[in-house]
RNA sequence: GGGCCGCUAGCUCAAUUGGCAGAGCAGCUGACUCUUAAUCAGCCGGUUCUGGGUUCGACUCCCGGGCGGCUCACCA
């Protein structure tokens, strides 16, 4: 019969069957003493204690992904959140009308075992089904048992199908789990407390992108979904914390790439009396420390490149980096036009001609010099104009103490000793104003309620924005930012 | 948004030059009381993403549309 319609049919056949019998199909409590992984344990403990007595008994409880039925008797595969346990079926012990019932249960049914554990003779442990209980009938058939679900759109569009089939995919979000419960524990274990900022914002502040616009009816006012976490944590900062961070989802109305994802999430930091070169050393040191806590190594296997997170990373300002990887001291080409001549000579072909001269560097430093940052790198000292947040560096004309640090050749994160002169904050805002009318820059908004912050004080102060997800990619080895993100961005299909 | 590629059974994949749309898994029937990608025999299963066109004949060629991937652009 099966095409799709016919296989869920079945199904529901045997459901009926199952209900017609007097089994509940979809019980509210299920009898379980033991996870796979446990279950297998006990009886290698009493195994390990020698033997006495009767093997000990469990009662499992999973999802049925193999069924091998030899006539009379028959091996069922349970796996549960831990992994997989094999329970053994044999008409003799569990009676004829129980026996028969297994004809209704079916690949992706849930089932709780119970019964002696023991060894096969190919020594799995395995339990002897003295009796089951239908926990949940699945209506559709699960994917391939051994190629499972390849299919890429399957997988994003139908994650649970993905994380049924793919073990791999299921370490995947458990590291990432883990990576962010270290981060945790790491700023946490240094005096920083978790705060919770608003998602709904009436201005869309701290990067320069665009938001996502929405309307709030109550208010009768447009609200946008936050592009960072910065303003708030400062004015949290200004409230008087020494020390914030808040891990949260920030949303970005732009393209999606195999590193851009339209909603990340971000760890941002803020730490009084501090400045860029005190959070470059935290956050090698807790990256490294994530690291060894989640892959048990400060190593990690990115495509071809083994990437040593070992404190200290390298150092180097933009000025260095420009002129080691592409031959160009950008303090030869001091104005826009000069240096948009200079790239334009050297084969740049989309510049446009409004762009400032910090946005032209960080053109250049994306095509030359990012891709070759492999190994951990901590890129020094930005361009004001690209910059609008951080605090001006004593002595260089242009130029904000702010790092961004690369792995593999892609952005990881970004920080600055933070601008606290109110007056400069005010100017900053209207030059992004201006170079808005100049040119096609993204560019930071004018945030009022920010400046009056601002104006009550705010000390010296590091900030840092890390992303959690690209971080993720690292230390699992993902190319694609999908691959990190439970349920990445698809457009709708009708 | 541009370019390139992909879409065939529930899943994983075939299909020669344009010539009857196939296999494995899953499912169904039967055999089998220690199997584990169980095995053996038989059977069922298709809007070939979608809408047009060319042709005696289209999974295959042409045009439009959808979704996805890669890439470029955009983007901290």
């Amino acid at each position: 019969m099966p095409g799709e319609e016919e296989l869920i049919q079945l199904r529901i056949e045997k459901l009926q069957r199952l209900q017609a019998r007097g089994i509940d199909v979809y019980p509210a409590r299920a009898a379980r003493t033991h996870d796979a992984i446990g279950a297998k344990a006990a009886f290698e403990r009493w195994e390990a204690d020698g033997a006495q007595g009767d093997a000990p008994a469990a009662s499992v409880a999973g999802r049925i992904t193999a069924m091998r039925d030899m006539g009379k008797a028959s091996f069922l595969d349970v796996t549960d959140g831990s992994g997989r346990i094999q329970c053994y079926v044999k008409k003799d012990i569990i009676g004829e009308e129980a026996y028969a019932g297994l004809a209704d249960l079916d690949l992706g049914d849930f089932l709780s075992v119970t019964g002696p554990l023991f060894r096969t003779r190919t020594q799995e442990i395995t339990v002897e089904a003295r009796s089951y209980q239908v926990l949940a009938k699945a209506l559709r058939p699960p994917p391939e048992k051994w190629h499972g679900v390849e299919d890429i759109e399957i997988r994003y569009r139908q994650r649970y199908l993905d994380l049924m089939a793919n073990a791999e995919v299921r370490d995947i979000f458990r590291t990432r789990a883990a990576i962010v419960s270290a981060m945790r524990r790491h700023l946490d274990g240094r005096g920083f407390i978790e705060v919770e900022t608003p998602v709904l914002q009436p201005e869309a502040g701290g990067a320069a992108a665009t938001p996502f616009t929405t309307h709030h009816r109550a208010l009768d006012q447009d609200f946008f979904l936050r592009i960072s976490l910065e303003l708030h944590l400062k004015r949290l900062i200004i409230g008087g914390y020494d020390r914030v961070y808040e891990i949260g989802r920030i949303f970005r109305n732009e393209g999606v790439s195999w590193k851009y994802n339209t909603e990340f999430t971000m760890l941002e930091m803020y730490e009084a009396y501090a400045d860029y070169n005190d959070v470059a050393r935290n956050v090698e040191e807790m990256v490294s420390s994530i690291a060894q806590q989640v892959l048990g190594t400060t190593t990690a296997q990115f495509e071809e490149h083994t990437i040593d997170l070992a404190p200290p990373w390298k150092r180097i300002t933009m000025r260095e980096a420009l002129i080691e990887h592409a031959g160009i001291d950008f303090a030869e080409f001091r104005t826009r036009e000069k240096l948009y001549e200079e790239l334009h000579r050297r084969g740049f072909a989309d510049l446009d001609p409004g762009w400032s001269w910090g946005k032209l560097i960080d053109e250049a430093v994306s095509h030359y010099v990012e891709p070759k940052l492999i190994q951990p790198t901590f890129l020094l000292d930005y361009p004001k104009e690209i910059s609008p947040l951080a605090k001006s560096k004593p002595g260089e004309d242009g130029i904000v103490e702010r790092f961004e640090f690369f792995i593999a050749g892609f952005e990881m994160g970004n920080a600055y000793s933070e601008l606290n002169d109110p007056v400069d904050q005010r100017e900053r805002f209207e030059a992004q104003r201006r170079l808005a009318a100049a040119g096609i820059e993204e560019v930071e908004t004018l945030d009022e309620d920010f400046l009056i912050a601002l104006e009550h004080g705010m000390p010296p102060t590091g900030g840092l924005g890390i992303g959690i997800d690209r971080l993720t990619m690292i230390l699992t080895g993902q190319r694609s930012i999908r691959e990190v993100i439970l349920f990445p961005a698809l457009r709708r299909k009708d």
